[in-house]
DNA sequence: TTTCATACTCACTTTTTTGTTAGTACCATA
DNA sequence: TATGGTACTAACAAAAAAGTGAGTATGAAA
């Protein structure tokens, strides 16, 4: 993965942000194009293996769906569940803590159906 | 500002699905660095002119300020109000949709905080 | 006549995110 | 011995987001 550079502006205004505001936190977390359906699949799907995601998932590459799984792990929002078995099985769900995401993940849902015909 | 390229999969990816999930799509109203601060400091305030934006936006730069001002401006998100005076004054405000957002972003907030110490 | 404050605009560069393509290891089965 | 399925990895390229630095219009006040 690419490293960011630490004394970008960009970097710099992104940590001040994180510290100081939650709710820059929580998009940090959730944003980007795919990690927020990650979770929406997991929340519905219970578990779900990577091959799995990968389907329904529309569009995604092997590379953006295994760096958005690796940050939700490292931010304990998923599990990763590895059995050992050929050919590999591994399946992902959510944390304890993804879980509590389900009350906002749920509301955004439902405030973009609604609100979908913009522009 | 710079156009996007309509036929690169990044955006066909984005428009898929805009089209075919909620979540999605208000995650682009409100995601990036700036736009959920701006709004929240409304939700707040009630009304700010631009530079009391620009002072509370800690880092932002006229470029970003400006240009994300009128993303939710056209997303129907925020009211641009231009007093006829020199110099110039223009407040901001939340439209009711931009209103409607109060309760998630709230939420947000307080999971946020709840979880600032990630990792 | 110069300075000032406000709310921008513009051309450009850097940084970050996203996507492409071609792999790998493992063993079971044909 | 060759093929197949799963869950990856890694080098590279394209696109998008974010930031930089300088400039604009207006009329009032110094």
């Amino acid at each position: 993965m690419k490293s960011r550079k630490e004394h970008s502006t960009n970097s710099i205004n992104e940590k001040y942000w994180k510290e100081h505001c939650g709710i820059t936190q929580i998009l940090s977390l959730i944003g980007g194009r795919w990690k927020i359906n990650i979770l929406v699949y997991l929340l519905n799907e219970k578990k779900l293996r990577y091959n799995e995601l990968k389907k329904r998932l529309v569009g995604v590459s092997e590379r953006m769906l295994i760096a958005k799984l690796k940050e939700l792990e490292s931010d304990g929002l998923i599990n990763r569940i590895v059995y050992q078995e050929v050919p590999p099985k591994v399946e992902y769900e959510l944390t304890e803590r993804g879980k509590s995401l389900e009350d906002i993940l749920n509301r955004m849902e439902k405030w973009g159906e609604a609100n979908l015909p913009v522009k």
